[in-house]
DNA sequence: ATCACGAAATGGTCAGACCTTCTATAAGAA
DNA sequence: TTCTTATAGAAGGTCTGACCATTTCGTGAT
């Protein structure tokens, strides 16, 4: 029985700043941040916890669709809502930051570049401070991107875990989880085009130059290496698609990026 | 009239992927990506937008409810539903960073070292970068600074916007938000404590120091210098509430950061 | 011409019902 | 006895309809 105690939920409505429904989110997300549901935990049922909060279903529903929206709670028909489990590393929804960027009219090249930042800074602290297990699994993941150099799709997974991997030795759960939402915004646009094989041998040995920067415990060098390899990738996926760029556009002057597609 | 064009909305549920309320927040979605529905604009009343979509108004509030947690939509009782306007710099929603980190019981140093990675790329981009209005900006809230030595409230202020100038600099939006969501957590932290007056004239100085460095575009002197006033801001924050703290907490080996605060 | 009032518009909440999906328990077969 | 299958309950998803609270804007009085 994981079910959290209900009698945690006897704070009913008390006063209403706002709207009824935001008082349930603030009750909820108050109960999270003190360690009163934790990841894994799954709420009562709806009707009864409306009724101990004191407010309709409907409303109750609101709430919990809020802080669904943000990936705190799930909600599966037939077997109720649960506090997201996390397994693995931590992850943040990546559609707010998506959309965020089609709104600005922000560019693929500023949205590169701060994915260039964020996974220097990990590269950085990965070699600072990555442990034996964890350089073990980057170089196991190089090791499949040398055994897939015939098959893009395969390569493109042991890619995805050696950044991944990376992230995870540098110990900053909040650096990971931003690197993994600007990387999956980029992933989701480039699943669009034709996965044409780029030189994947050259890139395996990059990631291989990368990571001979962290075991080295060389900050500096991984920094580095890792901003050649985004560079370089960030490159050829520019070259990818240049057919779709009726003219070049200006109307945005604070980027010197190359690639000024609108998201 | 700032209304969408009602004939954007005609498509209609064609098929279902899995709820409908789910297929609602696709369309929506779809329309921002696609740029039909701009910031500022005004969706039509939910019992007509509930028609055209050809769902049940519970439903469409449902998905509305979504996009409106992740700070895509505003919904105003009385007014009507708004996509969100954007003025002054993109921003994120730091909820969901917030839980997060709770969640997975990150430590506050974490977060520091987050928002360390973060501003020190902003600080390295505005001094390759920085134009000469945007320098003047930053100029005026360092000498903001230096008149406010003796009202902490007043020099935070100017603390804030010299940071934020900084970003608007940097050209680059999704540094910006990401920046600033982290930025926020923290703040949202410390607004807890008292604001002890820290030796305000030093700030006051590095950020001086940090200006003059990206004013003579020198990305390397500005990282460095932005790397050490946070530093000094998280040290001098960590100094700030020390009875808090029971006994040294030993269950996260991989951070060697002073404060292991959980979030 | 200006201001105050009120009606219409619009999102927020509630109630109750029914459907869809999942889970778990119990019955039946191997 | 053990594994498989069927069934009933539980739980979330959706719908209809109504009413409340707030905002907006036009109309009327001053």
């Amino acid at each position: 029985m994981t079910d959290s105690n209900p009698n945690i939920f006897k704070t009913v409505v008390p006063e209403r700043r706002g709207t009824t429904s935001a008082e349930v989110v603030i009750q909820l997300r108050g109960m999270i941040h003190r360690g009163e549901l934790r990841p894994g935990d799954r709420l009562p049922p709806e009707r009864d916890l409306a009724k101990l909060l004191g407010v309709s279903r409907p409303t109750l529903r609101a709430g919990i669709r809020s802080l669904a929206a943000v990936g705190v709670l799930q909600s599966r028909q037939g077997a109720g809502t649960f506090v997201v489990e996390s397994d693995g590393p931590p992850s943040l929804d990546s559609s707010p930051l998506s959309l965020m960027a089609s709104l600005h009219g922000c560019t693929s090249g500023e949205m590169f570049e701060a994915r260039r930042a964020l996974e220097m800074a990990v590269a950085g602290l990965a070699a600072e401070r990555a442990k034996g297990e964890q350089m073990a699994t980057m170089a196991e993941e190089i090791a499949g991107m040398y055994a897939s150099l015939e098959d893009p799709e395969q390569f493109l997974i042991h890619d995805v875990r050696f950044h991944q991997a990376v992230a995870a030795a540098s110990g900053n759960r909040i650096l990971t989880a931003l690197m993994n939402m600007v990387a999956k915004v980029l992933f989701d646009i480039r699943i669009k085009t034709v996965n044409r094989a780029t030189d994947l041998k050259e890139s395996a040995e990059m990631h291989r130059r990368i990571y001979r920067a962290i075991r080295e415990h060389n900050p500096e060098a991984a920094r580095e290496m890792m901003q050649d390899h985004l560079i370089r990738a960030q490159r050829g996926w520019e070259l990818e698609d240049e057919s779709d760029l009726p003219s070049t556009s200006s109307d945005n002057d604070a980027n010197d990026n190359g690639a000024s597609r609108t998201l």
